[in-house]
DNA sequence: TTAAATTAAATTGCGTACAATTTAATTGCA
DNA sequence: TGCAATTAAATTGTACGCAATTTAATTTAA
């Protein structure tokens, strides 16, 4: 058999396969804040940057308006956040935390602490797999932009 | 603001990111073949072992049966597989590859060389991503393991 | 031996993910 | 100026991904 049909030569599996089993390991912790992963990875974005727009938020999190609007509305139902139209340019939505969005951020610190417990690297070799992952999301992400022709 | 709510400071966000944006490569080569990323990857393992049942495959590819049972039903529509009740134990569904799905293999070997260029890492650095990534999985599997009380 | 426990797939329901399209607002250029 | 092009969100439709439950077959233990 070709080898490069062997599953474990191809380093999109093991990426696919590392990213679904961490976000799982989310999950138990963030059930108790009623937060889903992509809800939670919001939320960190907003606590850094306070008010976004949905573009903004999409850049940041790589993800579009098909999954973030309806994601948003739930965080709004929850009161985390407020969705506002741009009075300067009514395409814009701005997403901005309410004072319960806020607040979370103190309670919330148990999670990456607990998930932290749940990875088997020491400092050096996450410092790598960070810098690794980085440099493939940095070429990668010139290349969609090349492709877009902009 | 604590570092450890910053998103740039959690492994997992990257993982997520690049798995995210490289099945997304695979997707222009792999419409060629009418087949999804997750389709790909279940017709590679059943290139290496010909013949599994469903418990298997997912153990394989870290998916139960709630995602592969509408995904291989897909896949025996389309005519690569066939699915079997085993006449030893009529739990257990066989997935086995068709004529076609056995051809499939041979012409699909552009796949994988076309998505590795849409990667920028060394053969070095490539294996020191995979390394850790299976560090990574292997630890988290244990875990699974032993939280199941098996 | 047979009823309880276990196991394998299927089903249900919810929440992404994303391509493609639509809608509405704004910009830019003839 | 005014209309075409662009832009931002929302919508639509398809395909996962997984927790929880159900169904059916098999195993086990009293």
């Amino acid at each position: 058999m070709n080898d490069c049909l062997k599953i474990e030569n191809q380093l999109c599996f093991p990426l696919y396969v590392c990213s679904k089993e961490i976000v799982k390991k989310y999950k138990p912790f963030l059930d108790k804040y009623d937060l889903t992963y992509t809800q939670y990875i919001t939320m960190l974005i907003l606590w850094e940057y306070n008010e976004l727009n949905v573009k903004e938020l999409g850049n940041r999190l790589f993800l579009d308006s098909g999954t973030l609007t309806p994601l948003l509305k739930k965080l709004e139902s929850k009161g985390y956040i407020e969705r506002v139209r741009s009075s300067k340019d009514e395409r814009n939505l701005i997403i901005r935390l309410t004072k319960e969005g806020n607040k979370l951020k103190e309670k919330i610190i148990d999670v990456p602490e607990n998930v932290s417990k749940c990875v088997n690297l020491n400092e050096e070799e996450a410092l790598q797999l960070y810098k690794l992952l980085y440099k493939l999301i940095g070429f990668m992400k010139e290349e969609n932009e090349n492709g877009k022709n902009n």
